[in-house]
DNA sequence: ACCTGAACACCGTTCAAGT
DNA sequence: ACCTGAACACCGTTCAAGT
């Protein structure tokens, strides 16, 4: 067979075959997702720009699915609950395609909606405009590293090596994905509580500082 | 020459190479790593479980150099910030490794200390037992996902197709390490303001909830 | 115990050849 | 335009051989 009348092959079609092959567990490789697609080795690179090719017709995929139009919300906090949400959503289903997006850079279709969506929340909750960007940063860093998370293993501390408070904790603690949903949870809500914080601290005036002046303010690293 | 009477080898040798090698830019490959060690790949077998076990011994050199006494802190606030300075430091300084550690299951040392302190810390400052953890891996996943916003280009977006607040602002954004750090100093001032307001929340007692009770209160995922 | 060189299976990429 | 099979350079790993 050459030249078939219908093609077997699309950036689509090994976007998600690929993220299949990954999400299963097993390694980026193009000879397993070319026998898992029926089809030579050498055929992929019709469609797409070899290994890292593959990646980004990946996040094609996702980007398509999951990105989707957001139902306009009432207040800044739902705002950006809502907008978060969808992006977590995506990264949290695949932490192995996520984590294979770090090795590639990304020309970031979405992520333009992301940002101005959560620019014009914070914008509207009150925070200055010299902390927007860098706050919008700090939620995007941490949806991130909460969707890599749930790559690592369950017990990272024996119990049997820990002592006082810490000891008594952990057997309590959930695993697999309830913890990465707790954490991904109470992240957010800290988030939003500390932008709550500061936007008031901002308002009621720079004169009246909260904390011990020498401290506070952040950004003098 | 084989079996030198002093030996060429040692995993620390290895690791601090390989450190070297990634953080030049470098893919980490056993075939350069030797080569800069001048010494045959198969060498590297004696002393490191292959390629995972390089990994490995990048990690063990970090902790090594990076996880030092810290001094005891007067409040709860200063005892996290000391700890995650350190951890953020680790990471930040090398988010080439850290990508790397990613996908090899760690043992970590040194994740211990991080945790019994910042629990201890948490405790003191009056967070509800059932909260500790999970505030705990926020923190770090925070720390993890802002060091690796170090590794994603400067310009995600150009602002040419931009518009709106979000146009106005991307000019006057920092850039590279700069920006990296504010992010850092942005998120942990914002985590911490969300403890503090928590904490509060939970003092003053769960019959007088601040926002909505329908929608605060997270963790029903 | 520690280093070497050769051998092995496997990978990603290229390319001329077929329809 | 789309698929194939062969060829190529390169990778990680193993192992018998040397001291």
């Amino acid at each position: 067979m050459a030249r078939p009348r219908t093609a077997l092959l699309s950036r689509d079609i090994i976007g998600r075959a690929a993220i299949e092959l990954v999400e299963s567990g097993h390694e980026l490789q193009l000879v397993p997702l070319a026998k898992r697609l029926g089809v030579s080795v050498s055929s992929l690179y019709h469609h797409v720009d070899g290994r890292d090719g593959v990646i980004h017709a990946m996040r094609e995929v996702l980007v398509v699915e999951y990105v989707t139009p957001v139902p306009a919300a009432d207040g800044w906090e739902d705002a950006i609950r809502r907008e978060v949400e969808l992006m977590w959503r995506m990264y949290a289903d695949h932490p192995r395609v996520l984590q294979l997006m770090l090795t590639v850079v990304i020309d970031e279709p979405g992520a333009l909606r992301f940002y101005s969506t959560l620019t014009d929340a914070l914008d509207r909750a009150g925070l200055p405009d010299d902390e927007i960007l860098s706050t919008i940063e700090v939620i995007d860093a941490f949806s991130f590293g909460a969707a890599l998370d749930a790559l690592s293993p369950d017990t990272i501390l024996q119990s049997e090596r820990t002592s006082g408070k810490l000891a008594s904790l952990l057997p309590r603690r959930a695993t697999g994905a309830v913890r990465n949903r707790e954490v991904f949870d109470r992240g957010l809500d800290l988030i939003i509580a500390g932008i709550s914080a500061r936007v008031r601290e901002a308002r009621d005036g720079p004169k009246s500082p909260s904390r011990d002046p020498g401290r506070q303010g952040g950004l003098r690293g």
